[in-house]
DNA sequence: TATCGCTTGTGCGATAATCGCACAAATACT
DNA sequence: AGTATTTGTGCGATTATCGCACAAGCGATA
């Protein structure tokens, strides 16, 4: 009955969340993309998380197969492609859309990529094969990029509206990655608002020095937006009809895959 | 000092782990490969924890990022491709072995694909870009394979030796695929053993009737044994030509990526 | 070798979260 | 309507987690 509380009872018993879980994914996360070996006084600095902590929610990945230890540092193994190869089967990549995108980027002699949205970046989802010459660009599967200064970023954002767009633009901070970066929050409004309009993001220079990217929609996957896009030397872009010939690629692939796409 | 514990002290709180973090893990790995669309009630049946308890991990992973609700059933989403990818990036695979895997797959005109061991399974890790014509053998990255019924899984146990290769055959539970899928440890273990003499290992049959699988090895991937495989026909492979031709592929291949292949 | 800096390991008290059940209320299936 | 299944949630009892403090190990430099 509890005869020291009034009105509401307080529910003591959070019965939405659980901490300590949500402690060891941020642990997991330390090891995304970009950062391999990890200590634990590294990782314990990264989350901020008591070293004791740390150690517990290492030790528990490790003992579930998802970190193994070389020593001092920790590393992921194998077991978490098994988590990442259910979300691409579950939304029939490598069997349905792989193809298409290896089809249009042999006729394109280009990368094509198929790029959703995770909270405030962008995720390679998949990546046409490539012929095996040519040199990838860096750019793999569970790769990540920022959404202010890339197309594929715009064309993402380009899905929100009015307020939530406001709201996503406010949050995240322009940061400045060449020269070139835009870091205006009004004008980055008008590009996305630009790209919306038009069917396609083009974004040259802002990302990497020399390099411009091309993005058009392609419907969703699960709740967030995805993109089909490709990148190239900004020079081969300045060429119109080098650039109309990918937009070109891009917009049948793009509805090779998802014949709804509408917009 | 704890007057009432004699000789070494007990270890009350467990500096070793963290439960709820583990038992989160457990309910992540439930949507691997196979399975998309899950309710709590199923998750709660399949990992047997408590409704409650699983009620606020699932939550937890919604609001983490990895998992979204559709309704009342749950979905991954894209956020594990970014740890992942972490794991990729980090072994290099993308930027130095998919081109190999490309090269050796067109030269061949047959799918290559990088596998390692995870516990009581393979993984496949890459896979060759195929040409956009062939139609893929629904095997991507990510996928599981069973260690017991496949070439993959012979060449990897034939790194392990004696008593640990012994303690993980009998661990091992061997499940019926196929009609003619070897049950009888003894007569595995000889397949195995043969397997690490010759330095590859073929099975037909086993895994799914009609097709059959050739690995080597490629060194090892952080602690695990790697091996680079291919399957084809049952009938392709039974050309002795056309299986020295996919062996001397798969060799010069492994060579290629691991140079310190010793075997 | 000695000292410094950084790392890892671990008891333990205090705290706070988790567990599991029980009760309710939705939602599907027949 | 009726049954079965799923979901939501208080709350007491239990336990795990937190965070600190103390130690010990390792490597580099002087």
């Amino acid at each position: 009955m509890n005869v020291l509380s009034f009105g509401k009872p307080v529910n003591m018993t959070n019965t939405g969340s659980a901490s300590t879980f949500a402690k060891g994914l941020r642990v997991l996360a330390c090891f995304e993309t970009g950062r391999r070996d990890l200590t634990m006084a590294e990782v314990s600095r990264l989350t901020g998380f008591d070293r004791a902590t740390t150690r517990r929610l290492c030790l528990t990945l490790e003992s579930s197969g998802y970190l193994y230890k070389d020593g001092r540092v920790f590393r992921l193994s194998p077991k978490i492609l098994a988590v990442a190869g259910g979300y691409l089967t579950s939304n029939d990549f490598g069997r349905s859309v792989q193809p298409v995108l290896n089809k249009f980027a042999e006729e394109f002699e280009g990368e094509i990529a198929l790029a959703t949205r995770d909270d405030d970046r962008a995720i390679y989802v998949a990546r046409s094969a490539g012929s095996a010459a040519r040199v990838s660009f860096g750019f793999s599967v569970g790769s990540t990029l920022p959404l202010l200064p890339t197309a594929i970023g715009h064309m993402l954002l380009a899905h929100s509206t009015g307020d939530a767009l406001d709201a996503t633009l406010s949050r995240l901070d322009a940061v400045k990655y060449t020269e070139a970066t835009d870091i205006d929050p009004a004008s980055i409004r008008q590009k996305i608002k630009r790209a919306a309009e038009q069917g396609f993001a083009f974004v040259r220079n802002e990302f990497e020095m020399g390099a411009a990217g091309i993005a058009v929609p392609v419907g969703n996957i699960g709740a967030s937006p995805a993109v089909l896009a490709t990148s190239a030397s900004v020079n081969q872009f300045d060429n119109a009809q080098e650039f109309d010939r990918a937009l070109d690629v891009l917009r049948r692939a793009a509805i090779s895959i998802h014949p709804q796409t509408s917009y």
